[in-house]
DNA sequence: TTACCTGCAAACGCTTTGCATCATA
DNA sequence: TATGATGCAAAGCGTTTGCAGGTAA
């Protein structure tokens, strides 16, 4: 471990911020590079996996695996949550955590501790049990 | 929605089947196939990947994905369980799900129905917490 | 001016798929 | 014999990396 790099100020750098200010729910770094693009950003695709690695990395952002692919989300505003995300058309809705405690107690009985964990359920939104009713 | 396949008995099917049963972790694809090559099994990792989401399909495996890649274990039970996962050296332990009442109760205050949940929870293992501590 | 950052494209690792062949039922 | 299963290799997907040129400090 040597000196850290300098974090140069970069126009890139904001905008990938700036967009992961604006969702307040997980990107993936396709989806964020898909956002900017649509917005007239010009950015790579490299640089966008680069910056939200390094704010990973540096524990600013929040990352799950779902489905294959790694999502980003800011950390440190509101307190983690999850999501309930519907089958059918993907719609999410943030959830609250389970208990830490209960985490906790369930981890330390094997004697591991806990730093994260992931939760999420599935089932189908309001909207779509009237489109599978029909 | 037709009628299902017949599933036919073959060597390899087998064989997928056994090693899988003779570990008690999760195991990556890639991992079984070597496992079987080294026990000087022929068998094709496309097999291997079609055997696994197989049983994955029918709910005779569970998977998780850690780390980029996804890794099967037979689900021994009927009840679905979930996940205390080391992060540094993998090592899984089986964990009870949350209640479903309180999932219920969370995902009918959003209207949703419940289909199926996941919940993996990552730390460090009693072993690795020693390592880290050195 | 320096060296970090970027963009491009190629490389990468894991997984899936097309297709001809094999073998179970 | 008929058809699902297999093996091989190529394609696919998300992600990372090498390198030449750009740009903040």
């Amino acid at each position: 471990m040597t000196a850290d790099s300098p974090a140069r100020h970069t126009r890139q750098k904001d905008a990938v911020l700036r967009q992961l200010r604006e969702c307040d729910d997980f990107v993936s770094a396709q989806d964020l590079h898909r956002r900017l693009d649509d917005e007239g950003v010009k950015i790579g695709l490299a640089t966008v996996y680069r910056q939200l690695n390094a704010l990973a990395d540096s524990g600013a952002a929040d990352t799950i695996r779902l489905d294959g692919q790694q999502l980003f989300r800011l950390c440190g505003d509101d307190g983690h949550h999850h999501h309930l995300v519907c089958r059918e058309c993907g719609k999410t809705v943030e959830i609250d955590p389970p208990s830490e405690a209960w985490l906790r107690r369930i981890a330390t009985s094997h004697g591991f501790t806990v730093e994260s964990h992931t939760l999420e359920v599935f089932g189908l939104c309001p909207d779509c049990q009237k489109e599978t009713a029909r």
